[in-house]
DNA sequence: CGGGAGGTTGAGTAGTATCAAATGAAGTGG
DNA sequence: CCACTTCATTTGATACTACTCAACCTCCCG
């Protein structure tokens, strides 16, 4: 028998939800949370996959998912991570589009399904909600036109340096310095837009210069300073 | 004396605007271009500037502006272009944070100003607009996140010919096939994330190969399918 | 006519990708 | 519990893309 969490009710989500929306009523929440959506994914499952049309949008209680791209022969890039609280698949329930991304989960996730009719009335209702999206919609265009500039100008050496930091500021550190998140070799590769050697390589070297220290996934950031000035971070 | 051209009134800007937002009314139109706020820019100003404050935002009534953010060593890449018809600047209005890129015009231009205050009064007034809205920064979105994948698999060769194609469906070419946007080499390096040798190298290749005719900064098109083999389009 | 910006070409090379092969880790089924 | 499969990681050797540097050319503008 597999593990599986307590999934928690609409009250809970609803509380996880203003976090991200806090200008949101309590009433406006409750709307959104009304059916017992909740679901329990292990690493591996894909939430929604590129190119396919998406009838609703996903709020994440817990968990990581990674959003990714696929090009060239099948390889994936990695877009970006949700990680809990973060609502995922809004932009082609409202562009009526299909999904220009995919989701799969890389930490078990407990996910509420929010359906795309409700999602879509709750906006034109709620110019609040509506506006907050469109911040958060804003915020993400930022970054990805951050990330344009950063692959096309800096090495891969840098940016497997700075991808490390932003993974540190995302998911934080244990108190023994761990990375939260624990990826593939191919995982970060496909961040860093390389191939998995390079990535292995140059781990190895950020290890000699006592940068990090390695243990299979798990990633130990001894030096941030150090890691911050190799990848042009101030 | 220098060329300026008549600049439009209130109700051509509202008409121009209006193809941009098919969905909203005569009313909401012309309720955001009250005042005459046009202006005429030349090739080389500056409309604004990553990390200044903006204070409203921009309708594009004719011209072209390349939006670009500045990275290392002051070495720009170019995100995208705006042309007749886009809206720019009004994601720093709305999220109130500084501009994440910069704003430059390569084709003179007729600019229509509409003051922040203004715009975010009709954004939470209406919502046509501001779904609408949410639209458009969606798909921008969605054209960041293909260039990620695109410079983070392709080769510079890929991505030169993939630039040109873009060019072309932006832009269009003239009865003669000549490319309707003359950028320098250094501005193509730019969007391709590359030194400005290497299109020259790339270009002359391209014609070599008798897919392009080369005149200065003029580029006709010769063999568009292969030109989109070489980028890996379909 | 001089100056400056943009464009072109060549040579040398650092940085990465690719390919191949060995090792290690984790899970499967008999 | 052990052989077997599969996937992830590592290391080495080699090839090649694309960058840098430097020199020179061309055109346009005042």
């Amino acid at each position: 028998m597999k593990y599986v969490p307590n999934l928690p009710d609409c009250d809970q989500c609803a509380e996880k939800f203003s976090k991200t929306f806090p200008k949101l009523s309590i009433d406006e929440l409750n709307l959104l949370f009304l059916n017992d959506h909740c679901t329990f994914h292990k690493r591996g499952s894909v939430i929604y996959s590129e190119g396919k049309r998406i009838m609703g949008c996903y709020f994440l209680y817990s968990g990581i998912l990674k959003i990714f791209k696929t090009g060239i022969e099948g390889k994936e890039q990695i877009i970006r991570f949700a990680k809990s609280g973060d609502l995922i698949g809004f932009r082609s329930v409202l562009s009526q589009e299909t999904a220009c991304t995919s989701a799969k989960v890389i930490d078990d996730a407990i996910i509420c399904y929010i359906p795309g009719k409700v999602f879509s009335h709750r906006i034109q209702t709620n110019p609040t909600l509506s506006l907050e999206l469109m911040q958060i919609t804003c915020r993400e265009l930022g970054e990805s036109n951050n990330y344009i500039t950063d692959i096309a100008q800096k090495t891969v050496r840098e940016r497997l340096a700075e991808v490390l930091v932003l993974l540190m500021d995302t998911f934080g550190l244990a108190p023994d310095k761990t990375l939260q998140i624990a990826l593939t070799r191919e995982e970060l590769a496909n961040m860093v837009g390389t191939a998995t050697e390079s990535v292995i390589r140059l781990l190895s070297e950020f290890k000699s210069d006592d940068m990090i220290q390695l243990n299979g996934r798990k990633i130990k950031i001894t030096n941030i300073k150090a890691l911050k000035k190799v990848g042009s971070l101030f």
